[in-house]
DNA sequence: TTGAAAGCGTTACCAA
DNA sequence: TTGGTAACGCTTTCAA
């Protein structure tokens, strides 16, 4: 009546084994294919396995071998923001497909979140862990350090990793196009993005960019929305409210082309010509780019290779191939046709 | 010289436990603050806990005790389709809130892929999974069946639920449209979208839209492209097949925003008027919409909620709190202007 | 080819 | 307020 197993209804491995007549041991080989039984115990074994409809308890194996588990952490800022969706399905499919499973963390953009999320994932004993950006909380750097587990940093190429790094050198990404830009000719150029409480990517992008303009002899007018996912919409406002405060602004570089869109149809709906009255640059190349009427000037970066890369890099470590520990990626300027050379004409 | 601790360099609860000078036991209930030892006995644990940096190994708790492991698998047909991409953001931010940690599933539209990744994940002792769809494989049926733990199949309502649902009616959704165009006066209707081996809910929507149409003296010519994410391109490419091989279409229904964006560019990029000389009409009120010239007719579902619902239904069941196993979060029809009332002129 | 015993880190249960 | 012991499901190690 009562069945004598605690308080699962499961099976497990002794279950599967006495219904086959052997010992939990020779069940536990069969089972892992580890050679060291007869055809005939395994099919045996197999076939008393498929009646209980017995699954193991990874749980268990992890915790008793020496066993290395199969799930990676990955931490992403928002999903919000098509970049880092790309940049997940990269790592997921890739991950999946060697047997690895990605246990998620959305930080937010706060190293806050970011270190409740390691100390918590880390108590699950994850394979690796793969994070998005270089900067952390000094405790979850210690933590890290401690756990002594493969670590990729994603994104932001960090020449001095905790472990590993994949991305592309946002600092250099951003004085390319700035560079770009004052060689169009603008000189009164604005940035419109959103604002973190940390300083991360975008920030260092905008960090080069400045750089690059104000040596051309330009100079940058920022306007941040708050609290905002790099989206449409705050492309739009954001647009609105900089042109609002803000004269002669000459060509504006956004966050990324979700933004740059956004902000595109602020200017058109408004009676401005682009690019005729005004510049517009984004970053990313992303999706929507490849339907807009106007090539949109943008920086190209392969979001989806990048997780791929991320995750080939965890799979070569804990497979113990050798792996070079930093790579970038690389990102290509588009040039468009939202911007013009506006030396041409004076 | 050498640790005795075998493999890892980890600390564990005994090592916290003999620094302390107490048992394993008052070690482990000072760190999950059970009650039962004095002020000091805590102090002089933690400050061990913090001098050696312990992490509590959750593999060993949720093995050991009767505990319920604090993962929550999620299935998600891709990342592509900013929909799901909101859905995740909804349902790990509520999660996350709660303690609990996503272990994400790409199953890209296939029953095997999620059967597959329903065993693995099940492997782990989830606490429960969140499944987009309603379609799952007779196997995956029958270990969910036997896992007994909480299930919500989100997106596509289920009025026979494996165990909870949140959704909306996707044929009563497609109807809804369907009705709206042929009220519009419109009878010759295209509906582009991609294909998938399997049903989803887009065929049970494309099903209702049709019966509508129909219903109403109309008919629907369909155009699924393959094996693509319902993205910008696709809808691009998608009208421009559609048109070349369909003459007279008066309206055109996609299967979400992204593709009905990417098909109203085609069309103005190829001098067609939106709507005078076609009507374009998309589904799910995504972002997008928010900054296009005009406003797009579509359907609005909230997508962030339903994530948000659906963890939350997780987290009641999983606190024994009663909860209602079906809800519907509804869908709203937004009539835009890239429509317009043909009865009018005829 | 097979099996028995020990142990992984933690908690439940009972005793002191 | 504390501690000892057994147990969770599995694998490692060693012996048969």
């Amino acid at each position: 009546m009562a069945d004598k197993s605690s308080k699962t209804n499961k099976v497990s491995l002794s279950q599967v084994a006495k219904a086959a007549g052997v010992s939990k041991m020779t069940a536990s080989r069969v089972l892992r294919g580890d050679g060291g039984y007869s055809e005939k115990t395994r099919a045996l074994v197999m076939q008393k396995v498929d009646k209980l409809g017995y699954l193991p308890n990874r749980l268990a194996s992890v915790f008793a071998g020496d066993q290395i588990s199969t799930f990676v952490g990955v931490s992403i800022p928002d999903l919000g923001n098509e970049i880092f969706a790309q940049v997940l399905e990269g790592i997921d499919r890739k991950l999946g497909a060697f047997g690895h499973q990605t246990v998620l963390g959305l930080t937010q953009h706060t190293p806050e979140e970011e270190e409740n999320w390691i100390r918590t994932v880390l108590s699950w004993q994850p394979a690796g862990l793969i994070l998005t950006g270089r900067s952390h909380a000094p405790r979850a750097i210690e933590m890290l350090r401690n756990a002594a587990i493969p670590i990729v940093e994603i994104w932001d190429l960090n020449s001095s990793p905790l472990d590993m790094s994949v991305g592309i050198n946002h600092f250099d990404a951003g004085f390319d196009m700035g560079r770009y830009l004052v060689g169009c000719g603008y000189r009164n150029i604005a940035y419109v993005g959103t604002s973190h409480d940390t300083a991360n990517a975008a920030t260092t992008r905008l960090a080069g960019f400045t750089k690059a303009v104000e040596g051309g002899g330009g100079r940058v007018t920022r306007h941040l929305c708050l609290h905002d996912t790099a989206a449409y919409y705050p492309g739009f406002y954001g647009t609105e409210q900089l042109l609002a405060s803000t004269t002669d602004v000459e060509c504006i570089f956004y966050q990324n082309d979700a933004m740059a869109f956004g902000g595109m149809q602020y200017c058109t709906a408004n009676g401005m010509d682009v690019p005729g009255d005004i510049g517009i640059a984004g970053w990313g190349n992303l999706p929507i780019a490849s339907v807009m009427p106007k090539r949109l000037t943008s920086m190209h970066v392969p979001h989806l290779k990048l997780g791929q890369v991320a995750a080939e890099m965890m799979l070569a470590r804990l497979s113990g191939e050798p792996v070079v520990n930093y790579r970038d990626i690389g990102f290509k300027l588009i040039p468009g046709s939202t911007v013009k050379n506006v030396m041409a004409r004076g």
